[in-house]
DNA sequence: TATATATGGTAGTATTACTATCGTATATAA
DNA sequence: TTATATACGATAGTAATACTACCATATATA
C-alpha cells in the first residue's frame, strides 16, 4: 500500500499538477479508498515532501557511488552536475519508482515542498534534512576545488536549483533561456552548470 | 475597489501565505463580501500573477529610471542586481501597494505563479511577458559587457531567481547559503551576485 | 429621465480536506 | 491453537473552499 502510493502519487502529480491532486483521485486510481490513504500521510503536502526527500536521497546516493573512486574535485562536480541534470536516467534503483517522472515531479513542484508558510516549523522537524546534507556535500566539493571561494553552499544550492529552473525555463517559458532541451536530454544544460562552475572557480572546463 | 484588493491581498498573502490565502478571508478583511472580489478576479491565481506582474514592472522601471544616464554596462549591471535585491526601499511608486510586502510575497510565492499545470496556455495568453521583457533588458546589459557570453538569459534569470531563493534560503533554511540578512537588509546577496557576475562575465567588481 | 456601472447581500452547489467508526482478512506471538 | 495486532476496505459525516447566480441599490453619466 505504501509503495503504491508513493509510485502512483507520482504518476498522478505528473499528470494532472500537484494543485489537482487530491486523495480521492489518487485513491480512484489506486482503487482503494481515501480513508486508505490518509492512514499513511497526513495530507498531500506530506506526501510532496515525502517525494522530495526521496529524490534527494537519491541524488546524493548517485553522487556517492559515482564518485567513489575519483580523487580530482573537478571531476567529482562534473558528476555532481551530471547526477542534477540527469538523476532520473541512471540505473533505476526501485521497481516501483519511476525516477525519470519523480524528476518531472520535483522540477516542476519541488519548490513547492519548502516554500510555505510551516517551512520554520517543518525545518525543526528535519524535513529538510536531505537537502541541506546534499548542499553539504555539493558545498565540500567546491571547497576542495577552490578554498578560497567564499560562496561554497550558495554556489551549491544555486547549481541545483539553477539545474531546475533551466530545464523548466526551456520546457515552458524558453525565452528566459538560452539552452534548449528534447524530452529528457538535458546535454545542453549540463553544458553551461559545467561552464558557469568552471568560471566562478577559475578553472577550464 | 480593484486598489483595495490588491493592497490587502499583499497584506493578506504575505500575512497567512497563499495556500492559506482565499477570496472569504480577503473579503472580510477589506469588509467587503467574496461576490464583489470574484468580479474582479477569476480565482486567486489570478490575483498572484497580477501581483508578479506588478513586481516585474516595477523592477523594469526601477531599472529604466536608474539607468537613464548610464553608459558603462557593467555599472548597469550593478544597478540592474541592486534592483532585484533592493527593490522594495526605492521610492515607493504607489501610495496603495506596500513594496516591502509585496518582495516578500514575490520572495515566497512568486514562483508559484507559472509552476502550474496551465503555464503553457497562460504563456500564450502573455501573462509572462513582464518577466521575458525584464530577462531581455538584463540580457541586453550582460550582452553588452561580454558579446561572446553564451548563455545572457539564462544568467539574467539565474540572477533574478538566485536573488529570491538565496534570500528565502537565508531566512528559512541558512545551511542552504552562505550569507546572512536581516530584516530588509540584502546587502550580503547582492554583493554575491555582484561577484558571481563579475566573475561569469570577466571583469573586476 | 434613462441607463450603465459599481458594489452589497443572500443563497446555493460541488469539491476538498479531512475524521470517525465498523468490519474483516491476514500475519504474528503466546 | 488462540489471542491479538495490523493492514486495509467501506461508509458516513463535517467544515471549509471555490465558485455561480440572482437581486437590490447607490452613484455617475448621457
Amino acid at each position: 500500500m505504501g509503495q503504491n502510493i508513493i509510485k502512483q502519487s507520482i504518476l498522478l502529480i505528473d499528470e494532472i499538477g500537484f494543485e489537482a491532486f487530491t486523495f480521492k483521485k489518487l485513491a480512484k486510481k489506486m482503487q482503494s479508498t481515501e480513508a486508505s490513504v490518509y492512514r499513511y500521510f497526513e495530507n498531500k503536502h506530506a506526501v510532496l515532501i515525502y517525494l522530495v526527500c526521496w529524490y534527494w536521497q537519491w541524488v546524493i546516493y548517485l553522487i556517492k557511488t559515482n564518485t567513489v573512486n575519483i580523487t580530482d574535485p573537478k571531476k567529482k562536480l562534473e558528476i555532481i552536475i551530471h547526477s542534477f541534470v540527469a538523476a532520473s536516467v541512471e540505473n533505476p534503483s526501485t521497481k516501483y519508482v519511476d525516477e525519470n517522472k519523480l524528476h518531472n515531479v520535483l522540477i516542476a513542484e519541488g519548490k513547492k515542498a519548502y516554500r510555505t508558510k510551516e517551512v520554520d516549523k517543518e525545518n525543526k522537524k528535519l524535513f529538510f534534512q536531505d537537502y541541506k546534507e546534499l548542499i553539504a556535500i555539493v558545498a565540500e566539493v567546491i571547497s576542495e576545488i577552490d578554498p578560497s571561494f567564499e560562496y561554497p553552499h550558495s554556489l551549491a544550492s544555486s547549481l541545483f536549483e539553477m539545474s531546475n529552473d533551466q530545464i523548466y525555463f526551456a520546457q515552458h517559458l524558453p525565452r528566459l533561456t538560452d539552452v534548449k532541451v528534447a524530452e529528457n536530454k538535458y546535454s545542453e544544460v549540463e553544458q553551461m552548470l559545467n561552464y558557469f562552475s568552471a568560471k566562478l572557480l577559475g578553472y577550464k572546463v
